[in-house]
DNA sequence: GGGGACAATATTGTTGACAATGACTCAATG
DNA sequence: CATTGAGTCATTGTCAACAATATTGTCCCC
């Protein structure tokens, strides 16, 4: 069951309701929390929504002034961009140890992610594209084994959703990028280390330069 | 004002105070954190404390489950080893971008806590030598201007500062690390991003080589 | 008409009580 | 003697009321 006010119920914690909601923009950026509307909403008390609050504080989604309420955060291209240079840093050891920790059953199955990324591409299907984007990443996460790293990207990439958001809609931007993902599956799947860090900090660094040309001319 | 209890009162957030008393100690690994204990010990209400819980859980220095209350969370040696390769991602990053960013003031700053650092390793003031390089290492963040990666590696550094503290007292490892650091900071110095970078993850990978030492014969 | 003090309102922070959940004790039973 | 069950206890989760604080609106005086 899904409503369309896009939260579940009690069944998931109200954090990750609310997490939910910023990141699919149903709160913008700037707009205010407030914790009474926020309780009635997601139909529990107000102290269910401070502590989702205060997590939410802490991975950087919001910001929390004393006796001031809470906003969700505007994210600056700049940040974005910073966001981004800590992920290629840390994908990139993600990918490396990916390479390392690679298994037949996982090389079928990144062979056929890039498989259907080319169709979704060819095709124009851009929401599929950013499923199978998505999908790609976390299933290197996964398979490195490295899951400090990878709690820390998932942050990251929460952080800056909006802004990647903006980047899969933007005409061309796919079949470049498919290139740069079909490079690291290749490095990954012949377990070069390396040459895996150095595609996927290439890809991202690839981001960084979009998101630098958006610098000059800010959008929305 | 300083209590034996190692807490200011309520000058500071209860979240830093006990942040704090994880980390000196006060609360080994493995303790169980009480609410109600917590609030009477910091002279605050439950929900201060609960609080201060979430977000030490989301920083991963405690563990919580739901109806069963929080402990401190006890970090194997593998697991700090993945902390330390994230630090070093990250700080390679920032060393590169120290470099980048470095001016004359700086120059000389940085020079003179190595000059002080070799003084502490000639002394055997190991306790100054361990407040240096956590000086240092500050010092290269605050250089970078780059405030994510900053803030993650303070929370990474956090959750492995046990064993970085037994580091500090191994006899011949600050001897062995004061080469290191000079070699990030001439790096840095001169402005050559790619060797600072390299000199960071070196000293990182170097410390990791010590983990991994122990992982075989843990101690305490 | 403008500015500052002051009251009114709205919202967060805090406390205390109660409900819900899990762990423990201990006895009864096979 | 091990096991299972009910009952008890300790602890967390939730809620509602109250206090503290910031914001807004109003009135008076200049």
């Amino acid at each position: 069951m899904r409503t369309t006010t896009g939260h579940d119920g009690p069944t998931d914690s109200i954090t990750d309701s609310l997490r939910r909601d910023i990141l699919t923009g149903q709160f913008p950026p700037g707009e205010r929390l407030q914790e009474i509307t926020l309780a009635r909403r997601y139909g529990c008390g107000r102290s269910a929504v401070r502590a989702a609050l205060v997590e939410l504080s802490s991975e950087g989604l919001i910001e929390r002034e004393t006796n001031r309420g809470a906003k969700v955060r505007r994210i600056t291209v700049g940040e974005a961009i910073q966001i981004t240079e800590g992920r290629a840093a840390l994908e990139s050891l993600v990918a490396a140890r990916a390479a390392r920790e690679i298994n037949d059953a996982d090389r079928a199955e990144l062979s056929q992610v890039i498989t259907d990324m080319r169709a979704a591409v060819a095709e124009e299907r851009n929401s599929d594209y950013s499923d199978l984007n998505a999908l790609l990443h976390r299933r290197l996460r996964e398979m490195s084994g490295h899951t400090v790293a990878a709690d820390l990207i998932n942050k990251l990439r929460n952080r800056a959703a909006h802004h990647q958001y903006r980047l899969a809609v933007m005409p061309g931007r796919p079949a470049e990028s498919l290139e740069q993902h079909a490079a690291i599956v290749d490095a990954v799947i012949s377990g070069d280390e390396d040459a895996a860090a150095d595609a996927m900090r290439n890809h991202l660094y690839s981001v960084i330069e979009v998101l630098r040309r958006w610098g000059d001319a800010p959008a929305i």
